[in-house]
RNA sequence: GGGCGUUUAGCUCAGUUGGUUAGAGCACACCCCUGAUAAGGGUGAGGUCCCUGGUUCGAGUCCAGGAACGCCCA
C-alpha cells in the first residue's frame, strides 16, 4: 500500500474544499517559503515590480485578474531558476482612504476633520489601511499568489515618503517646482476639490435657470452683446466675451436696442421679430469693449472688458457669444492665460462670496441664481429667463453640485523634461502595443503636473515657505530637515513624517530671514507609486542593490487609467532621477464587467466578490478564466463563464488524472518499477508523447513572450482534445484488460508521462490542481521528489521523443475518423452496430500510407471490420447538378431547353466540384460562351446504393452499410452490455465490483446474449450472465429498451476484481 | 477638435509572416458515444469578415478614405 495512488473522486468534485486543503498544507509545510529561497543563490535574476493595490477595501475579482498575471510569470521564472524579490505592494496615502474614514466617523466636511484632530484622523488612515492590507493579504493567498508577505512595501512608509522628497529636490535644484493657480471643480460643503476620476462618477440631470444677458457695447447707444449663461452667479466675475473668430455673426434691431449675435443661435435665441442690419465675422468683434454685468462691484473697478477669439464656441446653444469667468471656469482660465485677461475669484472654500461683492458678499453660491437674475432684470441687462436641463456635475460623496473654483496650487513644470521622458517610453515594450502611442499622446499634451491637495492624509509635499516674502525651498531628507529645523524637531521626532507633527518643524527664511513653515498641502497619490522601483531598490542608500534590480523587467496593471497615472509616475519619476524607464515589459489589459459587458458596481447589485467567487467556483478555475483571456480585450466576468471553464477545462484534466490513479492503484501500478522504451511504445503512446513536446515548446515560448492567452489555449486543446478525448478514449482497453503485460506498463508510462509533465507545465496556471495531481502522482511513490510542484523546474521538451512524422499522420486518421463517423451518422447508423467494412479513397499517396499505419484505431474507433482503399470517389459519392430554374428561367429564356441539354452532357462530377468550391463556369449554349455561378445550379450528393460517403476536400469515407444477421447480433450484445453498464453505473457498484447478472430477453436480443455470452461477461465483469427471472433475483433490477427488443436485468455484486488480481 | 482602440455567426470572442472551402465556445435542432468524464463527439442551421477604393496571382489580414461604438485628452 505505501507507493500506491491515492484513489481520486470523480463524482461531484468541490475544488474550492480541495483548495483550501491544499493552501493549509503549503502553509503548514512551509511550501511557500521553500518556494520563494529556492533560487536563493541562482546568478539569474528577474525583476519584477508590483505596482501598489490600493489598502481601502477587500479585494474585487478585478484585482484577482491582475495578481493572477503577477503570480503567473513570476511562478514561471522560479521554475525556470531566476532569482526574484517577491516583493508585494500597498498604496497607501490619498484622499480615497480620507474618504472612508470620514464615512466611518460620519464627518461631512473638512470641518469636522479639523474639530476632531488631524492627529487623530490620520491615524484612522493608518489604521484603515493596516486592516485592509491584512485583508487583501489573505485574499492574496486563498488566490494561491505566492510572495513575500512579511516583507511587503507600503507607500505610508518613511522611506517611501522620503524617496519622493529625495525627487522633489532634484525638481526643485533644477527649478521646475512653483506655486501656481488653476481652477478646478470643488465640492463647497465638502470644502475640497475633486478629481477627475471623482467627477466622472457623479453627472446628474439637474434644472437651472439659464439666463440671456445684455453685455452694452461701450461707446454704442442701446447696443449689446447677447450672451447666455446656465451659472448666473459667475457673471460676478466676467471678464470677457468669446466669439468663434471664422463664424458669422449678425446685428440685428429689435423694439429701440440693437443686438448681437450669432446668425445661427438667432433664430432659437431671440423671441419676438427682428430686423438683421449687418452680418460680420467673429473675428470683426474681437477687441470690442463692453460694460460687464457687475462693473460697479469693487472688485471690478480696474476690470477691462473686450471681445476674444474662441474657436471652441459652438452657435447651437446659447447665442455664440460666450461669457468668460476665468475665475469660475477651467476653460475661461485657460484662456485668461492666453489672452491676459484678469481672475476674479468669487467664493470662499464653503461657497460664499468673498468680500467685494456689494451685496452678494456672504450669500451661497447655490441661492444666488433668482436674486442675480432679478437684478439684471431691474437694471435692464436680463433679455430673458429659461430653465436649462443638463447632465452637471455633483459630489460623489454628498451630491452637492459642483462649482468650478480658483485655487492656488503647486506644479512640476514638466516641458524641460517632456521629450526625454517620451523617449524613455519609447524604450519600454508594451502590451498590447498600442500602449505605447497612448502614453506618448499623454505625455505629448500633458500640463504640468499638479502634486498638492488641500488634505491631510498623504504625503507631506517638502514645501517649506516664508509667509513674508514668499521664497520657498524644498527639503531633500530627513537629515536635510533636522539640519535646517530652527524650531518644532523635538516635537516631530519619532512621528512618521505626516501631518499633523511634520507641520511643527520650521525652517529660516533665506530671503528675508523670516521663520518658514510647511505648505499645508499633501502630496498627489501617483508620486507616491510612483517612486517604488526607487524606494523599494534602496535606491537612497544601497546602490549597488538598486543597480541589480533596476530597471525591472516587468509591471502588469490594467491599463484604462494608468497611463496617465501610474505608467506616467513611474516613467516621469525615473527619467527625473536616471534619464531612463524603471521597467522593460509593460503588460496591460483591459476592465472586468459583468456577464452582460456593464459596469460592476455595489449599488447596481451585479459586483461579484472575490471571497464569494473564491468559495463558490475555486480561484484555479479563475485564474485559467483570466490567463486564458485576451488581455487588450475587456472581460465579461460571471458564474456562467466560470462555470463553462470548469467543465470544458478542468473537469477533463481532473478526470483524465483521476482515469489513471484510480485505475493505477487498483492495478497496484509502480512507475518506477517499469521501464517500456520509446520504439516499443505503440504508434499513439508515441503520438501522445510527440504532442507534448510540441506542446512545451509552444507553451514556453508564448509564455516567454507574455502571451498568457495562447499559452493556455495550446494547454487546453491539448488536454481536452488529444489528451482527453483522442489518446485515453482510444487506449481505455489497454488499461483495464485484466492481464499486466508490456503493453499495459507502456500505457500506464505512457499517461503517466503526460500527467505529471501537465502538472509542472500547468503549475504557475492553475496551482492548487497542479498541486493535488503531484502530490498523488509524484510525491506518493516517490518520496525523494521536491516536496511541491512548486519546487520543480519547468519541463524541457525532449527532441528524441518529437515525431512529425507521426504527428501528421495522426491528423489524416482524425480527419478519416471523422468522415467515417458522419458518413455513419447520414445512414443513421449508430458507432455501436458493427459494420462490414468502409472505404477510404485518398489522392495523396501520403495519406494512404498514413492511414494503413494506423489502421487498426482506424476500425476500431468506426466499428468496421475491414477496410478497403479506393482510386476513384465518383464511385462512392456521385453528384448530380440540376438547373435552378427561378433563377436561370429568367435569364435564358427560350435558351433553356439546349441549356438543359448541355448539361446532361458535361461531366456532372467534375461540374459539381467545381461548383461547389464557388468557381464559375463558361458553358456553351447555343453557340454561345456564357458564364454561370453556383447560385444558377443545385447540386445533389447521391450516395452509391448500399454505401453512406463524406468527403473533404480530398478524403471521402465510405462505410458498408449492410447489416448481415451476424452483425445484427453482435450490435445487440453491445447494447446490451451498454445496459448492463448503465445499470452498474446506476446501482452504485465500483468499477472493478464484479456481478452475477440474471436477465430476460428474448428474440434477436436472446440469441445475441447467448451467442456473445463470454464477450459479455468479460466486459461487464459478470461472473455468471444466466438468462432467467430477474423480477425474483436480489439485487439492482432494470428494465431496458433498444430499438424494438426489450430486457430485463438483475445485477448482485459479488466480489471485486482488485482482490482477484493481487 | 485631437489621440488610441474596437467592428468576424443571434451572443462572447480566436484568426500567426497575405495562401485551400473563415473558426471556437455559448444558445438552437437532430443524432451519437460513454464504467475516467453530471463530461464529450458528429451533423445541421446561422457570415456583406463595418463600408468604399487601392496594392496583389490571391486580402478577414496590407494601404488610403469613410462610418458606428468605446476610452483618453482638449
Amino acid at each position: 500500500m505505501r507507493h500506491m495512488f491515492e484513489p481520486v473522486p470523480t463524482k461531484d468534485v468541490d475544488f474550492p474544499a480541495l483548495e483550501r486543503a491544499v493552501l493549509r498544507w503549503w502553509y503548514e509545510h512551509g511550501i511557500v517559503q521553500k518556494y520563494l529561497t529556492r533560487n536563493t543563490h541562482s546568478d539569474k535574476r528577474y525583476s519584477f515590480m508590483d505596482g501598489p493595490i490600493t489598502a481601502n477595501n477587500p479585494m474585487g475579482v478585478h484585482h484577482a485578474w491582475g495578481r493572477t498575471y503577477k503570480d503567473f510569470y513570476q511562478r514561471f521564472y522560479t521554475m525556470l531558476g531566476y532569482r526574484q524579490r517577491y516583493q508585494n505592494g500597498f498604496d497607501c496615502q490619498g484622499l480615497w482612504v480620507e474618504v472612508e474614514v470620514e464615512r466611518e466617523l460620519g464627518f461631512t466636511s473638512k470641518r469636522d476633520i479639523e474639530a476632531y484632530g488631524i492627529d487623530r484622523f490620520v491615524e484612522k488612515c493608518k489604521e484603515r489601511v493596516f486592516t485592509y492590507s491584512a485583508i487583501q493579504t489573505e485574499q492574496s493567498k486563498r488566490l494561491g499568489y505566492f510572495m513575500d508577505w512579511d516583507n511587503s512595501y507600503y507607500t505610508l512608509s518613511d522611506e517611501n515618503n522620503y524617496a519622493i522628497w529625495h525627487f522633489l529636490k532634484v525638481c526643485h535644484q533644477n527649478g521646475w517646482i512653483y506655486h501656481g493657480f488653476d481652477v478646478m471643480p470643488w465640492c463647497p460643503r465638502c470644502a475640497t476639490g475633486l478629481s477627475e476620476m471623482e467627477v466622472s462618477e457623479g453627472y446628474k440631470e439637474i434644472t437651472h435657470l439659464s439666463v440671456y444677458v445684455r453685455f452694452p457695447l461701450e461707446g454704442q447707444d442701446r447696443e449689446s452683446l447677447l450672451v447666455w449663461t446656465t451659472t448666473p452667479w459667475t457673471l460676478t466675475a466676467n471678464v470677457a466675451a468669446a466669439v468663434h473668430p471664422d463664424l458669422t455673426y449678425v446685428r440685428v434691431r429689435q423694439n429701440d436696442e440693437v443686438l448681437i449675435l450669432a446668425e445661427e443661435a438667432a433664430r432659437h435665441a431671440l423671441r419676438g421679430p427682428y430686423e438683421v442690419l449687418q452680418y460680420l465675422k467673429g473675428s470683426d468683434l474681437i477687441g470690442l469693449q463692453y460694460r460687464g454685468p457687475y462693473d460697479h462691484l469693487p472688485v471690478n473697478a480696474q476690470v477691462e472688458h473686450r471681445v476674444i477669439p474662441w474657436e471652441a464656441v459652438d452657435p447651437s446653444e446659447g447665442t455664440g457669444i460666450v461669457h468668460i469667468a476665468p475665475g469660475c471656469g477651467r476653460e475661461d482660465y485657460q484662456l485668461s492665460k492666453e489672452h491676459a485677461l484678469a481672475v476674479i475669484a468669487p467664493l470662499t472654500e464653503d461657497g460664499y462670496y468673498v468680500d467685494g461683492f456689494d451685496w452678494l458678499t456672504g450669500q451661497h453660491v447655490h441661492t444666488v441664481a433668482d436674486p442675480i437674475a432679478r437684478d439684471l432684470e431691474t437694471r435692464g441687462l436680463l433679455y430673458r429667463r429659461e430653465p436649462y436641463t443638463h447632465r452637471y456635475p455633483t459630489c460623489w460623496r454628498c451630491g452637492t453640485e459642483l462649482v468650478f473654483r480658483l485655487v492656488d496650487e503647486w506644479f512640476i513644470a514638466v516641458d524641460p523634461w517632456r521629450e526625454k521622458v517620451m523617449e524613455a517610453a519609447r524604450q519600454v515594450r508594451w502590451i498590447p502595443e498600442f500602449g505605447l502611442e497612448r502614453e506618448l499622446d499623454w505625455l505629448r499634451n500633458m500640463d504640468d503636473w499638479m502634486i498638492s491637495k488641500k488634505r491631510y492624509w498623504g504625503l507631506a509635499l517638502p514645501i517649506w515657505q516664508c509667509a513674508e516674502c514668499g521664497w520657498f525651498d524644498v527639503i531633500g531628507s530627513e537629515q536635510e530637515l533636522r539640519e535646517r529645523a530652527i524650531a518644532g524637531w523635538e516635537e516631530f521626532e519619532g512621528h512618521t513624517p505626516h501631518r499633523p507633527w511634520i507641520d511643527a518643524v520650521k525652517i529660516r527664511c533665506e530671503r528675508c530671514g523670516a521663520v518658514a513653515n510647511r505648505i499645508p498641502d499633501v502630496g498627489n497619490p501617483w508620486l507616491d507609486a510612483g517612486i517604488v522601483p526607487f524606494s523599494t531598490l534602496r535606491y537612497r542608500h544601497d546602490r549597488d542593490f538598486w543597480q541589480e534590480w533596476f530597471p525591472v523587467d516587468f509591471i502588469t496593471e490594467s491599463f484604462p487609467g494608468q497611463f496617465r497615472n501610474w505608467f506616467y509616475s513611474l516613467l516621469a519619476q525615473s527619467t527625473v532621477l536616471t534619464g531612463q524607464a524603471p521597467m522593460k515589459t509593460c503588460l496591460g489589459f483591459a476592465l472586468l464587467r459583468d456577464e452582460k459587458g456593464e459596469e460592476m458596481h455595489k449599488s447596481k447589485g451585479n459586483a461579484i466578490w472575490f471571497d464569494e467567487a473564491a468559495e463558490r467556483a475555486g480561484v484555479d478555475v479563475m485564474r485559467w478564466l483570466y490567463l486564458k483571456h485576451n488581455p487588450a480585450q475587456n472581460l465579461n466576468f460571471g458564474w456562467r463563464l466560470l462555470d463553462e471553464v470548469r467543465r470544458t477545462f478542468l473537469l477533463p484534466l481532473w478526470n483524465s488524472y483521476a482515469f489513471f490513479a484510480n485505475y493505477a492503484r487498483l492495478d497496484g501500478f509502480v512507475p518506477s518499477q517499469h521501464d517500456v522504451p520509446l520504439e516499443e511504445r505503440t504508434l499513439l503512446d508515441r503520438w501522445i508523447l510527440a504532442r507534448l513536446q510540441q506542446v512545451i515548446m509552444t507553451v514556453r515560448d508564448r509564455i516567454q513572450d507574455y502571451d498568457s492567452m495562447n499559452a493556455a489555449r495550446t494547454l487546453q486543446e491539448f488536454v481536452v482534445d488529444d489528451l482527453s478525448s483522442w489518446y485515453i478514449r482510444r487506449n481505455r482497453r489497454r488499461f483495464w484488460k485484466t492481464e499486466s503485460d508490456r503493453d499495459k506498463a507502456a500505457a500506464y508510462l505512457t499517461l503517466y508521462e503526460v500527467l505529471v509533465t501537465l502538472a509542472k507545465l500547468l503549475a504557475p496556471f492553475i496551482p492548487f490542481t497542479t498541486e493535488l495531481m503531484y502530490q498523488n502522482l509524484v510525491r506518493r511513490v516517490d518520496p525523494q521528489a521536491p516536496e511541491s510542484v512548486h519546487l520543480t523546474d519547468y519541463p524541457e521538451a525532449d527532441p528524441v521523443k518529437v515525431d512529425l512524422q507521426l504527428i501528421q499522420d495522426m491528423n489524416w486518421l482524425l480527419r478519416a475518423v471523422e468522415l467515417g463517423r458522419a458518413a455513419r451518422n447520414k445512414a443513421g447508423v449508430k458507432v455501436r452496430q458493427p459494420l462490414a467494412r468502409a472505404v477510404v479513397a485518398v489522392c495523396e499517396p501520403a495519406a494512404r500510407r498514413a492511414l494503413e499505419r494506423l489502421l487498426d484505431q482506424f476500425m476500431d474507433e468506426l466499428n468496421v471490420k475491414a477496410v478497403e482503399f479506393a482510386e476513384r470517389p465518383e464511385d462512392y459519392l456521385t453528384y448530380r447538378v440540376k438547373p435552378n430554374l427561378p433563377v436561370l428561367g429568367p435569364r435564358l429564356g427560350a435558351k433553356l431547353p439546349a441549356f438543359q441539354r448541355v448539361l446532361t452532357e458535361v461531366e456532372q462530377n467534375q461540374l459539381a466540384r467545381r461548383l461547389r468550391a464557388g468557381n464559375h463556369v463558361v458553358l456553351v449554349v447555343d453557340g454561345e460562351e456564357l458564364e454561370f455561378g453556383p447560385d444558377d445550379f443545385l447540386v445533389e450528393a447521391l450516395d452509391r446504393p448500399g454505401f453512406a460517403a463524406f468527403e473533404d476536400r480530398d478524403l471521402l469515407v465510405a462505410v458498408d452499410l449492410e447489416i448481415t444477421p451476424e452483425l445484427r447480433l453482435e450490435g445487440l450484445a453491445r447494447d446490451f452490455v451498454r445496459g448492463v453498464q448503465e445499470a452498474r453505473k446506476n446501482a452504485g457498484f465500483e468499477i472493478d465490483d464484479t456481478i452475477v447478472v440474471v436477465y430476460r430477453a428474448s428474440g434477436d436480443m436472446a440469441a445475441a446474449v447467448e451467442r456473445f455470452a463470454d464477450y459479455i461477461a468479460h466486459e461487464t465483469l459478470a461472473v455468471e450472465l444466466r438468462p432467467g427471472d430477474p423480477e425474483r433475483e436480489d439485487g439492482h433490477l432494470e428494465e431496458m429498451k433498444v430499438g424494438r427488443e426489450r430486457f430485463v436485468v438483475a445485477l448482485r455484486r459479488v466480489g471485486r476484481l482488485a482482490e482477484a488480481r493481487r
